[in-house]
DNA sequence: GTAGCACTTGACCAAATGTTTAAGAATCAT
DNA sequence: ATGATTCTTAAACATTTGGTCAAGTGCTAC
């Protein structure tokens, strides 16, 4: 049954799509076995919507919160995470192989509509084969 | 301005979040340059569903579309699952460490506050997850 | 030109999402 | 007990999302 999996796939992409709460894990991170209010306090939206952003990354399986007294402290599970990674890794070659195409020339275009500004972004230092293990350079901003 | 990157990040999690588009995409990695009814064959859905599947998907700039005569052909641009993937990475370590937490002994159930945690121990490398960037580099205290 | 094929756009709809405010537990301190 | 603190639940609401059907736009072929 990797029905199942696709499932939790698709919760955990979910999870991490919006900003809030990639900034809960992100903090989540740095401050391990944090509380919610205290995980909720520099966000500017009220407790209870950090809250359902909660039960939501839980729902994903990427936290897990453990109730001691009244304080409820939360940690990642970064398991789904990998997952995750899994998934995208099989895309791996295919973009190795992109940057392969594109690198070596700089493709002058034949008329016709350009299209609209591909936002052709990051990582593209290298030239010619992709040493993809070394460097994601730039300090790793906790987005 | 690293709001922007949030934003596709965000835009690249989202697309990904719906099994529809994670198998439109797979289908696009085995088959490339499909046809936008070729590719909507398999699915139970409408064409114009699979349009606004696929909208969704070259707004996060994960496929491109080219017209030739009346057949409009896709293929991937998986450059954001890249920078999906090195967020995702940054909780590489965390997850790693998860395992060696738990492999050598069970949890304990203190009723205190739990202190801040400080364990930063060994990685251990027996665990099959570290497939590949095992390069973290120091302790990233971002922000 | 006329007909058909490939794709797109538009109007609409139901369900899910992200938020709020207000009110309800539990638990700690006095 | 009283009351504050911490978290949760409930109801309501606006927006977005995933889908439909119907009609429109271009290209290809006869």
């Amino acid at each position: 049954m990797f029905k199942n999996h696709d499932l939790r796939l698709g919760r955990t992409f979910a999870a991490l799509a919006d900003p809030t709460r990639r900034r809960l894990v992100a903090r989540l991170r740095e401050h391990e076995g944090l509380s919610v209010s205290e995980l909720a306090r520099p966000f500017p939206i009220s407790l209870p919507a950090v809250m359902k952003h909660l039960d939501v990354l839980s729902g994903a399986g990427l936290i897990s919160r453990s109730k001691a007294g009244r304080i409820v402290s939360c940690r990642l599970t970064p398991a789904p995470m990998e997952e995750a990674v899994d998934w995208l890794n099989r895309y791996h070659h295919f973009w190795s192989r992109q940057l392969d195409r594109l690198a070596p020339v700089v493709e002058e275009e034949d008329p016709g509509p350009p299209p609209p500004a591909q936002p052709r972004s990051s990582s593209r230092a290298g030239s010619k084969h992709l040493r993809r293990k070394s460097t994601r350079r730039g300090p790793p901003r906790p987005s």
